[in-house]
DNA sequence: ATGACTCAGGAACTGAGA
């Protein structure tokens, strides 16, 4: 089973670049982010086309989350726990009945937090704490969990061209990455990192000042998953052509590979 | 050295992104 995650940075700006490359990479299931539109106005008619269920966590201008899987989604919810008054969309879980059984998968899009001497930063702090609150309820069933997404977080300074540039960023801030390790900590694996220790493996490039042209990249964008799923972690990967296409996403999609 | 781009909303620009 293929699982896949890509910020698009807008769904119908992206709508060419995602068809063509759900027909080349094939994966079972999409985490996206950033869509930007509300539910209605998001292009399912040539995604489901190609053969996806559509799950649509949709908020207007900003935001936006949505999964897409070749087999049905069920138990399909909306939001992450731990605030009633958080409108911003950016949390989507459903579970999926692989051939092997259930996989459960969160699309997220984790806030930005810049810049961290905002209610910006606290925000984005406070939901890693949610999401850490979260995990510990779902790692309880002891079953395949993959939490794929936008963390807005660069791990280690080996995850950014130049670390130095990102030391007062709130991707890279202290507290951040000390979250970022707290919610690993609880028995999550980062399944990029599992199979590679490559310098380079970023999954974002600016739209600014030639990053892409120098290779000035981030890794962001990460699926971090149960021990049940890690157990079954064949190969992992970041599809950076894409960010050569034609009217690119600044993200890329990331993915991996679990066993049937 | 500085700025350098792309998106939505809505009709010239602002805010957001990272």
């Amino acid at each position: 089973m293929l699982i896949a995650t890509w910020n698009v940075n807008s769904v119908r700006q992206r709508l060419e670049g995602l068809t063509a490359w759900l027909k080349e990479r094939q994966p079972d299931v999409v985490c996206l982010q950033e869509i930007k539109c509300m539910d209605d106005a998001f292009p399912r008619e040539p995604i489901e086309a190609l053969g996806y269920n559509v799950a649509v966590h949709g908020q207007k201008t900003f935001n936006g989350v949505a999964l897409l899987s070749k087999l049905p989604l069920e138990d399909v919810s909306r939001g992450l726990i731990g605030d009633d008054d958080d409108v911003q969309a950016r949390f989507l879980e459903a579970v999926v009945a692989g051939p092997s059984g259930a996989v459960r998968v969160v699309s997220l899009y984790l806030p930005n937090g810049n810049p961290p001497d905002t209610e910006k930063y606290p925000y984005k702090l406070k939901w890693i704490d949610r999401l850490i609150a979260f995990s510990l309820e779902r790692l309880k069933l002891e079953e395949p969990l993959v939490l794929a997404g936008d963390y807005n977080v660069i791990p280690t300074a080996a995850d950014a061209k130049n670390p130095a540039a990102w030391v007062n960023d709130a991707l890279f801030l202290p507290q951040t990455r000390a979250r970022f390790q707290a919610l690993i900590n609880l028995g999550l694996t980062d399944a990029l990192r599992a199979v590679s220790d490559a310098s380079d493996l970023y999954t974002f490039w600016d739209y600014q000042a030639g990053a892409w042209q120098k290779n000035n990249g981030i890794r962001i964008d990460h699926l971090l998953v149960s021990a049940q799923a890690a157990d079954r972690l064949v190969a992992a990967g970041v599809d950076k052509h894409v960010r050569a296409w034609e009217k690119p996403s600044d993200h890329v999609p990331a993915w991996i590979e679990l066993r049937n």
